[in-house]
DNA sequence: AAAAGGTGTTTGGTATACAATTTTACCATT
DNA sequence: AATGGTAAAATTGTATACCAAACACCTTTT
């Protein structure tokens, strides 16, 4: 007989018991992400076990984990500290995302299915009803899926993972890009175009609609304020 | 002065401090690439350690880090084994490494300097002047080298650490085409393709060259039996 | 004899104690 | 007052002990 007849609900769900390591990933991630903790910020690993209530050995994996996401920068024998990039650097990230995002569309018009085109459209249906006075987190959300929905019917795991990485790294500047209006109607307009490219399956088409985009994105990004930290 | 005998394992590399993790990470990572620790082989913690002559602490830290590479695969409370990527995993990393070397050879045509080139032709030389029976090792030493050579000059930081975590997880399929001496005819001229385009600075020539070059690996790679491990 | 269940050993997960290093603050010297 | 050095405090790096979960083997039961 099983001890623990509560696990029968979490086996359907294929929930499997995550490390505290893991845990104090996800939170350090999302607390990074929302700018609770600010580009730069060190991080003294006991005041951040006392935050979390755990100790010392798993929190210092969760910040090697994002660590190598290049979340967070770590020098030996000094604190660790939130990543903070230059504007060179995040143009650097929009090169390469463009470039995983290109391949991602490609691949979307060989092998996504019916259900997966489906999909990116209503997310595209939402997208383009929001109202301008909608909250900036809702609209960013959206625009989120909908890139992601291209990379997973690009049915690419190494793809996805990196290009899960590369959205992390480019949250900040994304998110920020999104509050503005005029960028809003150029997101819509050109998630239009990829939108009819991905339908038609042409796969050059699709490429260079998403590197447009994301050059686009990567402009905007030129223009906001560089001294913001 | 050292008051300490126990951890004098690894002194030659010790021109800068590295924490016990990093030069465990370092050390893991050529056992595993050499295939010293082969794919599917799990890795017990403590024995590790003791190999290494280092607590399990440091051990841990080493192994989420080759986990966040893709080179270990951990699940909770089971032992962490050498990743084991199957042949179609093995394409989908082909894949995201031609569009990332494609990328930079655009960015390689616009930002590289005469140096950076001069460097690169001065590899390839090397590499088309070697015999047929020279060391496999030697051949695709220099082989990495020419492609790290091209994304060193594409100047873009985030592009060289993806690049370089693809050539550790596609290290062993790589090494495997590199002793065909097929395989090698092949390479020669399809990199003197990629050096005439990027010489001649032509962007899309030189995207559409290693794109090539990579799908050719790719290929190749399908033809290698996949029942080996 | 086969299957279910229990027990002991092995292994990963976590906390804590200690060593080594860096940072900070203070004092002496210029 | 500015500067340099040195000691104390704070912080990271490492080792070890303990806990809980998983696995293998054996016993028990049918």
């Amino acid at each position: 007989m099983k001890k623990n007849g509560l696990a029968n609900l979490d086996d359907d769900l294929a929930v499997e018991r995550m490390s505290l390591a893991e845990i104090a990933a996800e939170r350090l991630r999302e607390l990074i992400l929302i700018g609770k903790l600010p580009p730069g910020q060190p991080l003294s690993e006991r005041e951040l076990s006392e935050r979390l209530r755990i100790s010392r050995t798993p929190l210092r994996e969760a910040i090697r984990e994002l660590a190598a996401e290049r979340l967070i920068d770590v020098l030996p024998n000094r604190r660790p500290q939130v990543a903070d990039p230059s504007l060179e650097h995040i143009e650097d990230l929009f090169d390469v995302q463009a470039a995983l995002e290109a391949l991602a569309g490609r691949l979307f018009t060989k092998r996504a299915t019916q259900e997966q085109i489906d999909e990116l459209v209503a997310i595209h249906e939402r997208f383009s009803k929001f109202p301008d006075d909608c909250e900036p987190l809702k609209f960013f959300r959206t625009d989120m899926a909908f890139h992601s929905a291209i990379v997973r019917g690009a049915d690419n795991v190494a793809l996805a993972d990196t290009h899960r990485q590369y959205n992390a790294a480019l949250f900040r500047a994304r998110f920020m890009s999104s509050r503005q209006l005029r960028w809003r109607d150029i997101t819509i307009a050109e998630h239009t175009e990829i939108l009819d490219a991905l339908c038609a399956r042409d796969a050059e088409r699709s490429a260079a609609a998403l590197t447009t985009h994301l050059m686009s994105g990567r402009a905007n990004q030129r223009m906001l304020d560089p001294d913001a930290d």
